[in-house]
DNA sequence: CTGAAAGCGCTTACAG
DNA sequence: CTGAAAGCGCTTACAG
């Protein structure tokens, strides 16, 4: 494969280079019939610009970078598939870059990707999003970046987010509705940000029907499935076990509905199990469990469409680069009535 | 961040650009304390290489392409992380390119990024790894690329692969040792060819043990959870069910647990599961299911070794290139004796 | 609406 | 061992 390059469009079209470069950039200023002339010779040429090329002589990249703490997370893999379907459509590519944060070197590597490829943009996952540091990071650089479910708001980052606390509080509701009445909560890790959220809304959920909070069947998980089957059997090996256990998300729910498996508690007759993020492992279970749909690729795919909006590259963050996305509660065999 | 150029670098140590470009790319011919001092500066300005001036300048791209078909599998997720780790120590970035090939435009995007992203190498996974109009299309634009798992050998591409064959026949074996006679076969997909020949070593074991395989426990999945749960059905809801399943990956053996678990057949008292792949799923199941560790992150992180040595780049396949990797029976509770 | 000139930041030959 | 020149393939000002 020859390389063709804008010069030889050029020439087979009979115009300048420059009028190349606007025919494939779809810049104002061209005459119908040139454009259209253009746009033939490099069909037949099969023509396609060099992106370095391009990225060396503009100031874009055409890349963004996915920073995330654990790209082989099935919350990781739905975040970067929404983001690349997304990159596709918009002619960009998607560069992942996975950022340990308890290994000395990773301000390094981070800065090594910003500048050596010179980012157009930064997606930033959870639970790195709440890391000022890193933030600081692309904002020395001038960086646009995007949050994924930040805790709080910084003045240059735009965000994408869900309700986690309102999300939360629907689930605690819905167990409740169905009446239960002692319901235990299996919190996610401190890192995440999002679980401090949750644990708000299960709690106010639980205040709004006037029913105290069994502090002994609250426990912390770190979002994996063992710590679910561990918090679940401290939960549910003991006489006064909760009708219900809401864990923070779905695998370590799916943790709590196996210990119940083995403790031979029926669920959901005996008890009922409730996670959170509409994970496969929601799904891979039996009864499925009960859960909240969290739109994970659909953020991703907003943060792209932030990043490349040229209103956002030039004055960063305005309302449009702060998106709350939808969530849904979806109801599966996993709950029952108390 | 004002951007630190070469020239900076050049006029800080009084030498020549070409001498700092030889330092920061480890070329012989430049004299030990010319090189440190150009160390010294390039720390001291934290200078980093314009990699699209460098990829521009020189024929590489230091980008490889991981081609993909589903990027969001628990298996693209363990793949993608090796090469991640990997290209990272190679000081190589990695693109994820979605390959769908049911679609019509699926050339057009791959012909995309070789061309603009001018890629040092392609890794392939499976099932697409067979697709010979695909590769193809590496072949024709010279661009150096892997194959992992391949059903074939290819001429002008690496491979990495495991033994599929004798991890089946290893695994089948091992459930006749158990004293199982009668064993239920879920195949994966007709489109991926690791499919075959894990039944033919399937078949190899049984042959060799003179136990006659019952044709009508052997059903064809798609490597989905929901195939599982399925052909579990079709396998176990009769009264001459066998007393053994080895599916062929570790999604269907959960759905096979699973519908084990909804029939009221106790696992492994009554019935072993056998899966293929130690994935996540094989964990988070109860009793946990005993499996074939598939090295794939290694497998992948070999693929990138092979990509970025110079010797597979200027000659294309030489023996170093064909690899086989070594893999597991792991043994956990979810099969036992008949 | 169109183009000639200069330059992005490196590396590749080529000299010395 | 070291450097001056030219060029990679585009785009950015700047003219006209």
């Amino acid at each position: 494969m020859s390389t063709v390059t804008i010069k030889d469009v050029a020439a087979r079209a009979g115009v300048s280079p420059k009028t190349v470069s606007r025919v494939i950039n779809g810049e104002d200023h061209v005459r119908p019939e040139i454009r259209e002339a253009v746009q033939r010779v490099v069909a037949e040429l099969n023509y396609r610009p060099n992106a370095f090329a391009r990225s060396l002589s503009s100031s874009r990249s055409y890349l963004l970078g996915l920073f995330i703490d654990d790209p082989v997370s099935g919350y990781a893999a739905d975040v970067q598939h929404g983001a690349l379907l997304r990159c596709r459509e918009r002619s960009y590519h998607l560069v992942v870059e996975p950022v340990e944060l308890n290994r000395p070197d990773w301000k390094d590597h981070v800065r090594a990707s910003i500048a050596s490829l010179r980012l157009d943009g930064a997606i930033i996952a959870p639970p790195i999003c709440d890391a000022a540091e890193l933030i600081d990071l692309f904002r020395e650089s001038d960086v646009p970046h995007v949050l994924i479910a930040p805790s709080g708001e910084s003045p240059d980052s735009g965000a994408v987010r869900m309700d986690d606390r309102g999300a939360a509080r629907e689930m605690t509701a819905y167990l409740i509705g169905l009446g239960h009445r002692h319901i235990g909560l299996v919190q996610g890790p401190l890192s995440h940000s999002a679980s401090a959220r949750r644990e708000e809304g299960f709690r106010a959920a639980m205040a709004e029907a006037g029913i105290a909070v069994d502090e002994d069947a609250v426990l912390r998980g770190d979002f994996s499935f063992r710590s679910g089957l561990e918090r679940g059997e401290a939960l549910l090996d003991r006489t006064d076990r909760p009708s219900a256990v809401f864990a923070c998300n779905d695998d370590m729910a799916l943790g709590v509905l196996i210990t119940a498996m083995k403790l031979g508690i029926a669920v959901p007759q005996s008890l009922s199990v409730a996670g959170f993020d509409d994970s496969a492992s929601s799904r891979a279970a039996w009864p499925q469990i009960t859960t909240i749909r969290q739109p994970k690729a659909e953020m991703a795919a907003a943060a792209v469409d932030i990043l490349v909006d040229p209103s956002f590259r030039k004055k960063s963050a305005g309302p449009q680069s702060r998106l709350m996305l939808p969530h849904a509660l979806v109801v599966r065999g996993s709950t029952g009535a108390a």
